[in-house]
DNA sequence: GTTATTAATCGAAAATTTCGATTAATAATC
DNA sequence: GATTATTAATCGAAATTTTCGATTAATAAC
């Protein structure tokens, strides 16, 4: 049992098909078939079923790919360690995000990016529950999302960012675009362009609506924040977001919807149960001080 | 970083001696020194500090260690568990034990390993406290000693086992043998042959005489308990042990010291943070159903 | 039935691990 | 202070392992 064939067997295991996995990991099919075989004999148990040209894990292979990846894992996050200790700031950032922190995470990641050249990031966007699950399986390192802080969860660490406020956005020529609030009966006849339900957002908006009994007006639907934006600054089309999404657009204008429970906290969370890598503690400084402006604004 | 790297790397870190570890590891000292530099290479670290002819660890190499220890386990840990899946009863149980339990030990050993013979068994001595600090480090399966079970130890698991009682050992021709206790006060006169004190049997029996303010008339002390129990045995001597101290020896008596506090759980604690393979589970059977016979005769 | 896809197998090549011998450095001893 | 013993690094060669490319066998898809 090598760390190699570990990786190899984690790779396979996921994919279920030794073709696509060895491509993959950058070798051939053969030499994947062989180190499995290797890895099972030294295991002296067969790990995948195989049905014709068809794989599949047995029960073994099951638990062992609980086990080779916690493995691979404790060596990385030793390796890890060692990089921090002589703070060498190299090694890969995976954040999660919902979609509806897009502005902020574009902003942190870019600052932070200037500051830790070396590292390298990748972000995966999903929803709360999607980042949840994957916090939990250590594939990525944050997750940023509209997750109240005061939820508990014994295996998170929840830090609060700021307090986002559900709200119309108009452009500055609209009419409405100098009012201080509004409230949502207002909006029953206006022609909306809104976030497709795929997005918290709109399952925010949606259960208010529920409560309250009111029905909008819904015009079209996007799957896609920016866009939603980019109706809206034509003029032609209002949108309802958190007012945190509206950053880069300096002709378009927040106006907070009124009455109780229009808010929701914008937080970041790590795993309490894993070393934390100084890279996301540094990336967590850059957020954090980023979110100040957004406290500011609303 | 491999495993076999890993494995290589503790030995040397825990012996500091890269010739004794490479022999003890069963390679050359060049292949360990070539892998050992191969590892550092692949961590771009250095593990060790090379100062002359003598190695010791960098603080990379300290930490490394913890974590090549913890990737090893994992991996041995995943292991064992698709052994059992299997029900192959092979593998390893190491088992700690204080000496005062050695009659059970021996007793449940012989047992155990007439129904499993494949499992290799090593045996550890030492104090609770020494036993404590390997099953923490995961060097033993199991530690068999007086520690009580009631003590919380959030990381342990602990059975009773049997109380043991104080006792006086005589041969059955002891003009005392018939009695069915006995006061200290009795005893002061009485030529003893007494456990070293490296027992905490000793310490046991030293902490009661103190608080009572008595002293007894120890003529020999001898580090092992089963050499204690031949000196009794040729009716010149007589000895202060555990009742389930004296289970071979049908020829002696042991005659129960009077008053409080004369009595020690003997109790078995697994580690509750890792998997228990089965023969652990196995073992810890046998030595439960042998502890039975303790009960009754106490 | 034909084709496409997939994993296993085989022999050769490339890479790596290991060994044995030697060297260099330095503790330990006289 | 010289000598001896001990230790880790180095080097080249041997042994082993890993990888590759091509082929084969099996079967899923059409």
């Amino acid at each position: 049992m090598e760390l190699r064939q570990l990786k190899y067997f984690v790779r396979a295991a996921e994919l279920l098909n030794f073709t696509h996995a060895a491509d993959d990991l950058f070798i051939t099919q053969s030499t994947l078939s062989h180190q499995i075989k290797e890895l099972e004999t030294s295991l002296t148990v067969l790990l995948f079923d195989r049905v014709g040209k068809r794989v599949r894990l047995t029960e073994a292979g099951e638990t062992m790919l609980v086990y080779a990846k916690k493995t691979i894992r404790q060596a990385e996050e030793g390796r890890q360690i060692l990089m921090d200790l002589n703070n060498v700031k190299t090694g890969k950032l995976v954040i999660g995000s919902t979609y509806g922190l897009t502005e902020l995470l574009i902003q942190s990641i870019t600052e932070f990016n200037e500051e830790f050249p070396e590292i390298q990031i990748q972000i995966v966007f999903g929803s709360t529950s999607d980042l949840l699950q994957k916090i939990r399986m250590f594939e990525i390192d944050c997750m940023l999302s509209f997750m109240p802080a005061s939820k508990q969860h014994s295996d998170l660490l929840i830090s609060q960012l700021f307090s986002a406020h559900l709200s119309l956005i108009v452009h500055q020529s609209h009419k409405w675009s100098k009012l201080k609030k509004i409230s949502l009966q207002k909006l029953t006849d206006m022609p909306l362009a809104l976030a497709s339900p795929t997005y918290s957002i709109r399952n925010f908006l949606d259960e208010i609506l529920l409560k309250k009994g009111i029905t909008l007006n819904t015009k079209i639907e996007v799957n896609d924040i920016h866009s939603l934006l980019e109706f809206t600054n034509t003029k032609k089309w209002n949108t309802i977001l958190m007012d945190s999404s509206l950053f880069d657009f300096i002709e378009l204008k927040a106006i907070p919807i009124d009455g109780k429970n229009m808010t929701r906290e914008a937080t970041m969370a790590v795993s309490s149960e894993i070393y934390q890598k100084k890279a996301l503690l540094a990336f967590q400084k850059v957020i954090q001080q980023k979110s100040l402006i957004y406290r500011k604004e609303s």
